[in-house]
DNA sequence: GCCAACGTTGGC
DNA sequence: GCCAACGTTGGC
């Protein structure tokens, strides 16, 4: 079980649309390192922390969690995608995605928010210069969100 | 819109 | 395999 944190840009989906969905695909990553996550590392069950960005509110707007297995990313395939990779084919297929679950939403806790807190200060997500879009988050990292997601 | 940081590409 | 040039991300 590991948890993550999974940037969304909310004009594409926000935490209100996987409400309403329930499930989405996490179509469109286009880095290596942050597939591999998908690929190789995260297990249906682990917790998500869903995050907004490029946008007016960044920071993390719910819960959500990983719900499956990794397949193709069918918008890879789809040459009216901005995702489109013609370097990839259904046989070799280069990117993977997983589905997210909703869980619940929560007050936005902004990054200026989240910065302020030392026991986050080592999250990947606020190092400087950090774009990978999903990140590891750590046990005590997930658990001092929650604690203060219940005050 | 700016720009720092980082990733990818491609010539050699 | 190196690395300069270029492209992208994303907070501000």
């Amino acid at each position: 079980m590991n948890y993550w944190l999974m940037k969304s840009e909310p004009a594409d989906v926000s935490i209100d649309d996987l409400a309403h969905r329930n499930t989405v695909g996490w179509y469109g990553v286009r880095n290596y390192q942050a597939r591999n996550f998908m690929r190789d590392t995260q297990q249906v069950g682990d917790g998500v922390l869903f995050y907004h960005s490029s946008c007016e509110q960044v920071g993390i707007a719910g819960i959500a969690r990983v719900a499956s297995a990794p397949y193709p990313d069918p918008t890879q395939f789809d040459p009216t995608s901005k995702y489109f990779d013609p370097k990839s084919t259904p046989e070799k297929p280069r990117w993977q995605q997983v589905d997210v679950e909703f869980v619940r939403k929560t007050p936005l806790l902004s990054i200026t928010q989240l910065r302020q807190y030392p026991p986050l200060a080592e999250m990947v997500v606020l190092q400087k210069g950090s774009r990978l879009s999903i990140t590891p988050v750590t046990q005590q990292e997930w658990d001092f969100i929650q604690e203060l997601l219940a005050c």
